[in-house]
RNA sequence: GGGUGGUUAGCUCAGUUGGGAGAGCGACGGCCUUACAAGCCGUAGGUCACAGGUUCGACCCCUGUACCACCCACCA
């Protein structure tokens, strides 16, 4: 066997059997068990966020199929409309000069294809990286055609159900992209900016009114005035007209509730086709809609021609400069406001005017939220629930048509009179609506958000609308993993859209997990220049390369020589190749619910020590079990060895702990457990404890047996039992180890996971070797402290000890004589014979090291004198908490007993410690 | 403006029915001890954000405050 863990060397051998193999397919028998991924964009590659949640699935799915469940991970890719159409526009203006407009929608969406064939393994690749465990052979693409089938369906059965409809309204514009978004897509960030106050002069020449405004450009389609119906100042002034300056248009001043007397000069110039407020004044007020923008958010012929064609910065440059020399301009105020800007453009957004499809999300929402309410699909952790009530709660119609290429085209038809026929196909509609063969039909140019199509994901996976097998078997799936900033765009619209169309859930648990961050909790970014790729973790990376990553293609060259500095002062080395089983465990370790999850590289680092740690056990167990008699006949005597009982008792515990874990998403205390007792219990202790057992010659072979069969069973139920979290070293370790320790298979994945026997927890073998334990490190307290070589033997007398300490001391001589490389004991018969001496208490037993010849006396009473006083703290406290008569008399009787003795047994404590202080004074 | 989460050791974080504050990393001291120096042994370090309250007893429950993060919302 190796002497150190190379990852290198057995992961990729043993992907490549499992998939071949074909152990990732559902077995076919038992509960079904079904986890859908969340697709991530065809085009896109892994990041640490993906290596999160497909670590998470990857153990849950693991973990079912070893208890025995039919066991379905679907995976598979998104086409993300917008996002992968940025990609392939930007690739264009960059490769070849030219637009997606030179090229032609039927050639461009031809180049999206091929760039998806390009481009479209590589998050798949590097899913197989992380040992995910995905049935490979089932894998699916939002545009494939079984989607493009549940689309069509699902568009027309919406759109005859009176659920889909098409309507002219304001609509979140981006002027880069050229198409309408959702709110979702929308963010609204605060930004610096003005307030402009403009004089507008009463049409009766007796004056004017003051209006503020964050958008002058927007002043060239104003259609009113809106004052607060009860304000004195302007009361009189409403049914009058103002002049509007740089138009030759006169406008009402109109009095409604929606103006604040309090804020600015509480008169608002109302533009309805450019802001949703004034959209609903004008809608009330019947006022018109005065678009004077074209799609790129540039002046429009509606405007007066000194402003058409500019862009709508210039224009408000040009309005501010205008009215200004009108003298029309009261003041500027510097404001802070909320800037809507697109999620992916950046760019800030447009409320305008124009057709789109819409989803009625009332009814739909109703049903959404009683499934969450009676718990048929629950939240965890369960506060995301609240998050989810008030968004469905406060719904709105979903704008489903984006005017991109790339995405699901919408079916409807128009003829040249503009009659709208929607169907699944041109044939159909024909058909559907007796027209004529030749009457001219045009589809609607545009496409579904992307978020329409994910949102079948549950079922249109699974073959629907047909109604195949697996459908039946797997759906409602079992749990969505997810993030949180998806509830709303992807869980709350699968919700939605499967219960409409299956009429049950589309899963019954929601994970939802954190961000990944940086170490000090930045979100990871190419600006910045903190991201860290998951593949470079387990292949390691060096710092050269790693900066050269980080700095190319920014956003803003001139970062590079700041994130530059800052890489190589934080990884001067790069990465080292810590391997995926160590990059999963750091996941776990970090994977508390309900926060987001700051990832230091130092810690992949200690869970890569912790994979060699494993290895290296295993080393020492196959050295020492292999090829020998280990007992796992069962006709053989064997005997049980105290250390024995006790690690097969905690193994007991341990299993029940991470099963625990897991099946409450505590990956963080399923790992860590599991980190605690192979490094704890199986390494520093029981595997020390086996060597005097294995090395001493007069140990009898029941006993060598009873230590070589624990030894190897115990690891091959810890390696089942951690299969889940890291996959790839315990099916190596597992191949090796499974033959000496009885077991057999093909393979760890198809293994039974480990069940906890309540039988075989042993508190006795518990008590025992804690007592063990306490003498050990009381030895080795006294070693460390006195800078006694570890070389030296120790002789120690002991007094004050009960029969029961006797008995154990005799009982343990071989493991004393081993760890605490302890020579002899003898018992005191009178304390105050003994000689000049270290103290170790444990319990009642006063262990006692003779230090003549070992160490100066001044280092020994520092010890006791540390000793004392904490003690004596202890006590202070005990005591003060017994004189209060409240407590001893309120108090459980159980906890007052405790103190009490907790009491005594300090007082005994002090009193040796002082004594032996005293006599160490004395001398 | 409304809401959610957070504040515990130098750093990153656990602490689930209220009863003696923990881990990893880092620091310090000692060890190449026949599985492992990617290791072993030991040590130090915390007014559990702050202020009240409930309780015999609060990191934990309640109220308020501060700061951080995020979500939602139509204030020109």
């Amino acid at each position: 066997m190796e002497k150190t863990y190379q990852p290198s060397a057995i992961e990729q051998k043993w992907y490549q059997t499992w998939e071949a193999k074909g152990y990732f397919k559902p077995s076919g028998t038992g509960e079904p068990y079904c986890i859908m991924i969340p697709p991530p964009n065809v085009t896109g590659s892994l990041h640490m966020g993906h290596g999160f949640q497909e670590s998470i699935i990857d153990a849950l799915i693991r973990f079912q199929r070893m208890n025995g469940k039919n066991t379905l991970w679907q995976v598979g890719t998104d086409h993300a409309g917008i996002a992968t159409q940025m990609v392939v526009e930007r690739l264009l203006t960059q490769e070849e000069n030219c637009t997606r407009h030179d090229l032609g929608r039927e050639k461009f969406i031809e180049r999206v294809w091929q760039w998806k064939e390009h481009s479209g393994g590589t998050i798949t690749k590097q899913l197989r990286r992380l040992g995910a465990s995905p049935d490979w052979s089932r894998e699916r693409f939002t545009m494939d055609d079984g989607f493009y089938q549940a689309v069509q369906e699902v568009f027309v059965r919406l759109y005859e159900d009176g659920l889909i409809y098409r309507g002219n309204r304001l609509v979140n514009w981006d002027p880069k992209l050229h198409t309408a978004i959702s709110d979702l897509e929308v963010e609204n960030r605060e930004e610096n900016g003005h307030l402009w106050h403009f004089n507008y002069p009463l049409s009766d020449g007796s004056g004017h009114l003051t209006v503020a405004t964050t958008r002058p450009e927007t002043m060239l389609g104003d259609s009113a005035v809106a004052v607060h119906p009860e304000d004195e100042r302007y009361r009189h002034l409403i049914g009058q007209n103002v002049k509007l300056p740089l138009t030759d248009r006169e406008i009402p001043i109109i009095a409604d509730d929606y103006v604040d007397k309090e804020f600015g000069t509480g008169c608002v110039k109302i533009t309805p086709a450019h802001d949703f407020n004034d959209y609903e004044v004008g809608q009330r007020h019947a006022l018109e809609l005065i678009n004077i923008f074209d799609e790129n958010a540039h002046i429009n012929a509606n405007a007066p021609d000194a402003y058409r064609g500019m862009e709508r910065f210039a224009a408000r440059k040009k309005v501010v400069e205008d009215i200004q020399a009108l003298g029309l301009l009261e003041k500027i105020e510097p404001h802070k406001l909320k800037v809507p800007r697109g999620d992916r453009s950046g760019v800030v957004i447009e409320p305008y005017l124009t057709n789109q499809w819409y989803v009625k999300t009332a009814t739909l929402a109703e049903k959404a939220i009683s499934e969450v309410e009676n718990g048929n699909i629950q939240f965890v952790p369960s506060q995301y629930e609240n998050m989810y009530f008030a968004w469905m709660r406060d719904i709105q119609d979903w704008c489903i048509s984006r005017q991109l290429w790339w995405g699901h085209r919408i079916p409807a038809w128009y003829d040249n009179e503009g009659n709208i026929y929607v169907a699944r196909n041109e044939d159909e509609v024909r058909q559907k609506f007796s027209l004529a063969d030749d009457l001219e039909l045009k589809q609607d140019e545009d496409v579904l958000d992307t978020w329409f199509s994910s949102g079948l994901w549950t079922f249109g996976t699974l073959g629907w609308p047909e109604q195949t097998d697996e459908l039946n078997t797997f759906h409602p799936s079992s749990v969505l993993v997810t993030g949180f900033d998806i509830i709303f765009f992807w869980v709350a619209r699968m919700i939605m859209l499967t219960l409409y169309f299956r009429k049950e859930v589309p899963f019954h648990t929601v994970y939802v997990h954190g961000l990944v961050r940086d170490k000090h909790g930045n979100k990871m970014s190419k600006s910045k220049g903190n991201v860290i790729d998951p593949i470079d973790l387990i292949d390691g990376i060096d710092i050269d390369t790693l900066v050269k990553k980080r700095t190319t293609g920014l956003m803003r060259p001139q970062d590079a020589p700041d994130i530059e500095a800052v890489t190589r002062e934080d990884y001067p080395e790069g990465f080292a190749p810590y391997g995926t089983d160590a990059l999963r465990y750091t996941y776990y370790s970090l994977a508390s619910t309900g926060r987001d999850i700051n990832f230091d590289v130092g810690r992949i680092e200690g869970f890569r020590n912790f994979c060699n740690k494993l290895w290296n056990a295993s080393n020492y167990v196959l050295m020492n079990c292999q090829n020998k008699d280990c007992g796992t006949s069962d006709s053989d005597p064997i005997a049980l060895s105290l250390a024995d009982r006790w690690i097969i008792s905690r193994l007991q515990q341990t299993n029940a702990a991470v099963i625990e874990g897991i099946n409450s998403y505590r990956f963080d205390l399923a790992s860590q457990a599991l980190y605690d007792f192979i490094w704890k219990d199986y390494c520093d202790w029981y595997i020390e404890l086996s060597k005097p057992i294995l090395n001493d010659s007069d140990s009898t072979e029941e006993t060598l047996r009873g230590t070589r069969r624990t030894l190897i069973r115990v690891l091959e139920s810890t390696l089942r039992l951690a299969h889940p979290l890291m996959p790839f070293i315990t099916e190596e370790l597992w191949q090796r180890v499974k033959t000496p320790a009885g077991a057999a298979g093909e393979t760890i994945m198809l293994a039974d996971y480990p069940l906890p026997e309540a039988k075989l927890i042993d508190a006795n073998a518990e008590a025992e070797l804690d007592w063990l334990k306490d003498v050990i490190t009381g030895l080795r307290n006294i070693r460390g402290e006195m800078n006694i070589s570890p070389g030296k033997k120790l002789e120690c007398l002991l007094s004050n000890g009960s029969e029961v300490d006797k008995t154990r001391f005799e009982n343990n001589q071989q493991y004393l004589v081993k760890l605490a490389n302890l020579d002899s004991a003898d018992w005191l018969t009178d304390r105050e014979d003994a000689p000049l001496c270290a103290t170790a208490l444990v319990g009642s037993l006063e262990i006692l090291v003779p230090m003549a010849g070992l160490i100066d006396k001044d280092a020994e009473l520092g010890r006791l004198n540390k000793e004392i006083q904490k003690k004596e703290k202890d006590k202070e406290r005990v005591e003060a908490k017994l004189n209060n008569e409240k407590f001893t008399a309120k108090a459980p009787a159980e906890v007052v007993q405790k103190e009490k003795d907790k009491l005594s047994e300090l007082s005994q404590a002090l009193d040796k410690l002082k004594e032996q202080q005293e006599k160490i004074k004395t001398l």
